[in-house]
RNA sequence: GGAGUGGACCGGGUGGCCGCCGGCCGAGUCGCGGCCGGUGCGCUUGCGCACCGGCGGCGAAACUCGGCGGGAGGAAAGUCCGGGCACCUUCGGACACGGUGGUGGGUAACGCCCACCGGCCGCAAGGCCAGGGAAAGUGCAACAGAAAGUAAACCGCCUCGCUCGGCUCGCCGGGCAAGGCAAGGGUGAAACGGUGAGGUAAGAGCUCACCAGCAGGCCGGGUGACCGGUCUGGCUAGGCAAACCCCACCGGGUGCAAGGCCAAGCAGGAAGCCACGGCCGCGCCGGAGACCAACGUCUCCGGCGGCGAGCCUACGGAACGUCCGAGCCGUCGCAAGACUUCCGGGUGGGCCGCUCGAGGGGCCGAGCAAUCGACCCCCUAGAGAAAUGGCCGCCACCCGCCGUGGCGCGCAAGCGCGCCACGGCGGGCACAGAACCCGGCUUACAAGUCCACUCCGAUC
RNA sequence: UGGGGAAUGGUGUAACGGUAGCACGACUGGCUCUGGACCAGUUAGUCUAGGUUCAAAUCCUAGUUCCCCAG
């Protein structure tokens, strides 16, 4: 293992990762439609709201309450759930993701990307059954 | 060397890979129009239209790619003050309400800052103070205490009278009643100056001296707060204004989600005192006309205001705590509407505002200082479900443990303790994230740097 | 982001600047065969830190926490 690949832990750090705007949800109205939809599923980490997306490809939107923090600490979490989407979008399905921290512990960029991964690949699954568009 | 006081500064550095936001430049995509060539069709056959290919040009809303350079703080925080800016109503005034509170200065302004004055604390360097008025008015002071403020008297002290007892016959002691007193005791957070002398039945600023404190006059210093001196007065005027209040000064309201432009979209409805005014109906009076033999009837016009729970609009509009005045705009014509409040409907997209500003740095000058002025240089975040980052190294810095070496001390001669240097391992590295922009205040903060000063101890 | 309000025993609430009450609860005892009800008693509080005042839950300043409104 040479010291760039360990550099590079968390996952294969790629080109084709980055994060424009269009990969976020930038409106209410989207927010209100994912919630609208209630399919959310969560573990001691995340909780997850989801929704077929418009697009061909998965979607984030983040909601960290000030019960986890103060400022500094929210920007904190939305900067880990943001890489952790940025560096796993190849593998999550064409969602709309609204994410929430569950607010316990400190999780680190690792646990949220297993995290994230994991719930949004059942979630797909309850919204295939669900049959909400 | 120790203890301390005041102030200024800093808020890790560096590298690899992958990202985010906005700016500029270029290319592609796209759009517009031009030229050349080809094919087809029409034909007024040196023309027009359509399609295909090629080459320049112009454009920039969006998207993609590439390049260049930029991207959190000293508090960005709390939102406690003050301004800029924007809209509301053009100006002035009164009242109400709120704020500030020694003096002088600084400033765009301030509740901020500087200097000085006064009071309190500290041996000192220094620190703290909402620090105007209680001899304008109203009010408050629980409990205790006689009394909580132009007075009053529980114990007490004193005089006179009556009375009882004793007796060395001059007084002594007790009780009751009337009166005088405020020194002593006692209460309280606070009780109408202190010491001494005179004075008295006992006492008392009752009188006097000194001291403290007060008021007024004069002199001197200071821009001033105030300070120093002197004379006179009356002997006491208590506390609380972060109680009402008085005085002086300041303050219009709302806030960039202000506000402006563009696009898209929808659906309107209800209510609004009195008086004055207009209309209508009824009634009365007058006039004219028509019909009638006449009584009278009908029509029109004018007036009255008697009647009407009839209709219309309101003299209206213009951010506001209330009111007044001036000025402005509109104006009543047939009606509706224009105004306010409430209910309902639509949208919640884009652009501007949006970062060059009381801006930062250097140097010189004025000033005790805060600060101000001249010159030179610099441009330094502008997001919008909200960027300024993620992961991994290296080097600083701090702490702990271990090892090696040196020095000092102790020693039961195995060693132990302390300091310094080097190496290794592990851990830590604060408070905290711009949201229109500034000036302050307040609060939070790891480690560290520098300057000035005070006190104590030792040595020279 | 901007604006407004509140904080008193475990809970809900009173208190002109002068001893912090009340109700429910909890605990102990009594009554009862036992429980409930009832009776008696106990417990425990002014969000925090300064300041004004003789004296502060109350007045002033700063902080903490919570709630509401606009969008």
């Amino acid at each position: 293992m040479t010291t760039q690949a360990r550099a590079n832990r968390p996952i294969d750090s790629m080109t084709g990762h980055g994060l424009p705007a269009r990969y976020r949800l930038r409106r209410q109205t989207d927010f209100e439609r994912v919630y609208a939809g209630r399919i959310s599923i969560g573990d001691g980490v995340l909780r997850i709201y989801g929704l077929k997306s418009e697009c061909p490809h998965p979607r984030l939107g983040l909601s960290v309450s000030r019960r986890v923090g103060g400022a500094v600490v929210r920007n904190r979490y939305k900067r880990l759930l943001r890489e952790a989407f940025r560096l796993a979008r190849q593998n999550l399905p064409a969602l709309d993701l609204v994410v929430i921290p569950a607010g316990r512990g400190r999780p680190d960029l690792a646990q949220f990307q297993e995290s994230l991964v994991r719930l949004a690949a059942r979630l797909a699954e309850r919204v295939e059954g669900s049959g909400i568009e």
